[in-house]
DNA sequence: TATTGTTATACTCTATAACTATA
DNA sequence: TATAGTTATAGAGTATAACAATA
């Protein structure tokens, strides 16, 4: 290690890490966001890696699961249940169309809607997906106890349950 | 609630959800990825709201601190760190240097790297930047006691530090 | 007027591949 | 040969704005 007498703008030869050095956190290592989107890149990855064949993302796949669960169901509704943009559900929607995984169909219940139906082909990549899956999870989801478990989603709910969002939120337009 | 009898591939009109009834999780209720992601969108949309006058990105305000920390570490310790590709980090820098926040120098010890140091203005974006984040995340550290923010934290250390991602990749080229 | 879908646009993150310079 | 940076390219998510059709 190096000393460092940092002053904003003033950086000598003696003030820099070496190559070699280990990088060392510092504040991060107090920022709940930071850990958590560490944790989510990880999974992120894992998950990529063990889908790179059928090749659907983590949304594609709560999309399809979702839709499966609720068929008919439109995408506001999906939009709404997953915090995601109209616009960025229409482009998913879209490519998983395009892969002949969901349908769209005119509701009949509401000219403005479309319902949701996943395809016979849909309905087998989701079910190969599962068992891809739940391999990925387990990675994971082993490095815990079952009451840990519990206890580490009931935390990860609490965060996105909360109205920390809607009370930072300007309401947009 | 409408009844499901749901068969691969034959919907009929009582098969579907109604507009206005609820989303059901079903299946993704237990799993572990799921939640996870949940969380960190909901955090990374607060963390967007509150820094939407700095524009700076959850990942983006990190390298920065890590630069702080670590004056003249190059780009790939940064990579290695945060779990990223060359490239990306790559890219990311190349947005804080066009802002003027972040500088690039030759390494005096290995011709194959650069130093990266903040820049005066760098600095002070990175302290306003704390500040607004600190509030950000009071919002979701508030919903938790001292010691449960604790055990949080660790659990999402156990995902990211565990070799998970290493087991199942495959090593790349 | 409000809602849903749609289209267009733009930015960021992500990753791969290939190239250059250096070790 | 391996490493670090660079460039080009591409796909995906994210968001905003604007428009059409419908409620």
């Amino acid at each position: 290690m190096v000393a460092k007498r940092i002053q904003e703008g003033s950086y000598g030869p003696d003030d820099v890490v070496m190559p070699g050095d280990p990088i060392e956190t510092g504040r991060l290592e107090g920022v709940l966001g930071f850990h958590l989107r560490m944790a989510s890149v990880a999974f992120y990855q894992d998950f990529s890696a063990a889908m790179s064949e059928i090749g659907l993302t983590q949304k594609q796949f709560a999309v399809m699961e979702l839709i499966a669960q609720n068929p008919g169901s439109s995408q506001i509704d999906l939009a709404a249940e997953l915090s995601m943009d109209r616009a960025t559900m229409m482009a998913l929607i879209n490519r998983l169309q395009d892969r002949n995984f969901v349908e769209r169909r005119p509701s009949p219940f509401d000219g403005r809607r479309q319902q949701l139906l996943l395809t016979d082909h849909g309905h087998a990549v989701l079910a190969a997906s599962r068992e891809i899956i739940a391999a990925h999870e387990t990675r994971f989801t082993e490095l815990f106890t079952d009451r840990e478990l519990e206890t580490f989603i009931s935390f990860l709910k609490r965060i996105y349950n909360s109205s920390a969002i809607k009370r930072n939120s300007l309401g947009s337009s």
